[in-house]
DNA sequence: TTGACACATTCCGATATAGGAATATATTAT
DNA sequence: ATAATATATTCCTATATCGGAATGTGTCAA
């Protein structure tokens, strides 16, 4: 069995660094394709194709204009991947509170049988 | 040039779901391989080659324990993606700020020329 | 209608998978 | 030393990729 499809989920999907860069540049203004080009340095079927990725797992929207093509990053897809990583927050969040616990005798090491 | 390699940064390692799942099994408390495999219901052959991939990116640490290896995740290696994901935080956080920013004229949408 | 422009898709090739099966390595028990 | 246990690695195969080059599609201008 091969990889998952990059369009297969949003964490498939943002694996890629140069897809991260596009999210970035249009999370605060959307933007055309020749722009998202001349912005990153990228060859302009590059960026389509990263696009079509995007846009399949609902990472960017898109609308004409003209015959440009405005796309804009979708905020919400990215939530998932938001709250997962947020379910390690309190390991590095709270450090003093956690090193505290420890040392209260809370979240001892289990032990393992030989 | 094919996908970047899973073991090129958290972000490639993430994108595989058993990988998250191994990741969440440990974050809690260490645990030996034997017990990811019963736990998560894999192939040992499979987990153990996940757990080198998360081993490679850090986002695991081991220790030997007798013949057994105990994996926990290291979840300072997880903190980049959260970094990354937080930057877009602000469009889903504050709904009611941002449409009461559009009202009062910020936040224009640009105009493109033909 | 024809041409220019903006973008999307297809075809190609090299490579990194992920699972399954088999095998190798390391540590403990007898 | 030998067997048993726990884990890791290797080999195999099918597949999805990403970039580059070429080509296709759609829209606007003259």
């Amino acid at each position: 069995m091969p990889r998952a499809a990059t369009t297969s989920d949003a964490f498939n999907a943002v694996a890629e660094p140069r897809r991260r860069q596009i999210l970035n540049y249009l999370a605060d203004t959307e933007r055309s394709v020749g722009d998202i080009v001349s912005r990153l340095g990228l060859e302009q079927p590059s960026v389509s194709k990263h696009l079509r990725v995007l846009r399949d797992v609902g990472l960017v929207k898109v609308k004409r204009h003209g015959r440009h093509m405005i796309y804009r990053t979708n905020p919400e897809a990215i939530r998932p991947l938001h709250e997962w990583t947020k379910t390690f927050e309190r390991f590095w969040a709270h450090q003093l509170t956690r090193i505290k616990e420890r040392a209260e005798g809370r979240g001892r090491e289990p032990s393992y049988d030989r």
